[in-house]
RNA sequence: CGGAGCGUAGCGCAGUCUGGUAGCGCAUCAGUCUGGGGGACUGGGGGUCGUGGGUUCGAAUCCCGCCGCUCCGACCA
C-alpha cells in the first residue's frame, strides 16, 4: 500500500479519551476509530492486524481438529429460554424486538445456538467427538466499557464448542484446546499462562483463563518460572502433539502442577514453597478462557444421541473462547515503547515499511518503486513528500517490524538501510540482501 | 448500578466565574525555500459553541430538561 493512497490517519497528539498505551497507540497509528461507547470501526491498518490474528487462531484450531462454522450475530430468545439463561444473563445481553414483536438478542456467546445445531443433526455416538468454532462479533452491554478494544461492548471472539461421548473424552478435548491456545499465543509472540478460573455464568467445574503478561495488565499474577521456559511449537524432544494421549497428559500436567494464579486465587503457602529465584510476578491481561461444563446444555436443551446400547445419552460439552479483537490491544500492551507499537512479525499489518527519504529524487524514487513492486502488496510504501523525521516517527508509531530506509546517498550507491523496529538495530545492505532478510 | 467530570474547527485546548464582533497551537489548502528524527516563511479555508427550551435589548457564557462521551468504584472474552 502506498501511504499517499492509503486510509491511514495517524495523529500526533494523544486523544483525550485514551487512558492506556494500546488505546492511545491504536488511535494514533490509525488502526481504529471509536463510533460510540465501547464500539469501534476498524481502519485498514487495524483490520490487517485483526485478520492476521484470526488467521493464526484459525490455523491452530484447524490443526487441533476443530471445524469452522459461522453462526449469526442475531439469535432468537426462544433458545435462551430453553436453557434458562434468558433470565439469568441480565442487562449484559442486548435484547431486541423484531417487527413481529418477537424477542431477539445480539449474541453474547453461542452455547445455546451450537447445541441447537448439534441436536438437529447429530443422532449417534458414532459421530462424536465434534468440535466446532466460529469467529464472530459478539455484543455484551458492559456497564463501563473502557481501555479501547480491550474492553469494548462489541468485540470479535473465536468461540469453540465441543461434544464428547463421556467425561474422559471431554477432558482430552479440553487439553487439546489448551495446547492449541498455548501454541496460538506463542505464535503471536506472547507469554501466556493458563490459570485456574471460576466458571461464571457459563457453568461447569473445570476452567482455565489464559493470561498474557503485560506491564499495564489489569490483574496481578504469580507464577513459576517454568512457564517462561516452555516451548509449545518445537518439533523436537519434549514437544507436544495434539494427537498423542501421552503428550496431552504430560502437557496438561505441566500446565497445572506449576504454580500460576491471579491475585484472587493466590495461595501464599504454595507460593512460598517455590524456590525464591523461580518465583515470577507481574501484571496480566486475560485473552482466552476455556470451560468444561458437562451436560449442562445438552440436558437442558434435550440434545441427546443414541449410545452403543441404543439408549439415548447427553454428550459432554466444553467451550473455548479467544478474544480476537482484545488481542490486538493486548499485543500492543505487551509490545510497545515510547515511540509506538512494535508488531511481532506474525501479525504485523505489513512485513516492512519503505521510507523514501527524498521523494522526487530520481534515484530514490526508482529504488523505492522497484522494492515496493517486489513486495507484492506486503509493504507499506511511504511515498509522501514529507521530511524524513515525519516518516521515521510514523513508521515507529505504526510499528512495522522492518523499516527499509532509502536516502539519496544510499540510493546513489545502490544501498538501503534497514532498521529492525524491536531492537533498533540498523544494517546497510543491497536491496536483494534486504529482501532476503525479510523473507 | 453508585460517585465525579467533560461536550467550543479534524486533533489538543483557551474563552464560561463577571453576558456584548468566537480565539490559540497542531493538522489542512496554495506558494517559496528546505530535505536523515514531527522544518521555516507568506497567504487562505474551515464553527448551527452537543441539543431543546427559558431569562435578556443581546447567550458559548446565566437557568431548566435531554443526549453523548470520559474517569473512579462494583462486574467481565
Amino acid at each position: 500500500m502506498r501511504l499517499t493512497r492509503g486510509f491511514i490517519p495517524t495523529i500526533k497528539e494523544t486523544p483525550a479519551e485514551a487512558q492506556i498505551a494500546s488505546h492511545r497507540l491504536m488511535l494514533r497509528a490509525g488502526l481504529v476509530r471509536q463510533t460510540s461507547a465501547g464500539i469501534y470501526a476498524w481502519l485498514p491498518l487495524g483490520l490487517r492486524v485483526l485478520r492476521n490474528i484470526e488467521r493464526l487462531v484459525r490455523e491452530e484450531q484447524d490443526a487441533a481438529g476443530a471445524q469452522e462454522v459461522l453462526m449469526p450475530t442475531i439469535q432468537s430468545a426462544d433458545l435462551w429460554k430453553e436453557s434458562g439463561r434468558y433470565e439469568d444473563y441480565g442487562k449484559e445481553m442486548l435484547r431486541i424486538r423484531d417487527r413481529h414483536d418477537r424477542d431477539m438478542l445480539y449474541g453474547p456467546t453461542n452455547e445455546e445456538m451450537i447445541t441447537d445445531l448439534f441436536r438437529q443433526s447429530v443422532k449417534s455416538y458414532r459421530e462424536l467427538p465434534q468440535t466446532l468454532y466460529h469467529i464472530q462479533w459478539k455484543f455484551r452491554d458492559e456497564v463501563r466499557p473502557r481501555f479501547g478494544v480491550m474492553r469494548g461492548r462489541e468485540f470479535l471472539m473465536k468461540d469453540g464448542y465441543s461434544f464428547d461421548v463421556d467425561h474422559a473424552g471431554a477432558v482430552t478435548t479440553y487439553r487439546k484446546m489448551m495446547l492449541a491456545y498455548m501454541r496460538t499465543f506463542q505464535r503471536m509472540g506472547l507469554k501466556a499462562i493458563p490459570m485456574e478460573a471460576d466458571t461464571g455464568p457459563i457453568g461447569g467445574d473445570l476452567s482455565h483463563e489464559f493470561i498474557i503478561l503485560a506491564p499495564t495488565g489489569e490483574s496481578q499474577v504469580y507464577f513459576d518460572a517454568a512457564f517462561e521456559e516452555m516451548d509449545y511449537l518445537s518439533a523436537g524432544a519434549g514437544s507436544f502433539s495434539h494427537d498423542k494421549a501421552e503428550d496431552l497428559e504430560r502437557f496438561f500436567k505441566q500446565m497445572t502442577t506449576n504454580y500460576a494464579a491471579t491475585d484472587e486465587k493466590h495461595d501464599t503457602a504454595k507460593w512460598e514453597a517455590i524456590a525464591p529465584e523461580r518465583r515470577r510476578e507481574g501484571r496480566g491481561i486475560e485473552v482466552g478462557h476455556i470451560f468444561y461444563f458437562g451436560t449442562k446444555y445438552t440436558q437442558s436443551m434435550g440434545a441427546s444421541v443414541a449410545g452403543p446400547d441404543s439408549k439415548p445419552f447427553f454428550p459432554e460439552m466444553g467451550s473455548y473462547g479467544i478474544g480476537v479483537s482484545r488481542l490486538v490491544g493486548a499485543v500492543i500492551e505487551a509490545s510497545h515503547d515510547d515511540a509506538g507499537i512494535i508488531w511481532p512479525d506474525s501479525i504485523a499489518p505489513f512485513k516492512a515499511a519503505i521510507l523514501n527519504l527524498k521523494n522526487g529524487d530520481p534515484a530514490c524514487d526508482a529504488l523505492c518503486e522497484s522494492l515496493y513492486a517486489r513486495f507484492g502488496g506486503d509493504a507499506l510504501y511511504d511515498d509522501r513528500a514529507d521530511r524524513a523525521g515525519v516518516k521515521f516517527n510514523d513508521a515507529d508509531l505504526m510499528g512495522h517490524p522492518w523499516q527499509i530506509i532509502v536516502g539519496p546517498r544510499g540510493a546513489a550507491a545502490g544501498k538501503v538501510e534497514m532498521k529492525r523496529r524491536a531492537t533498533g538495530e540498523r544494517l546497510e545492505l543491497s536491496p536483494d540482501e534486504a529482501l532476503a532478510r525479510i523473507g
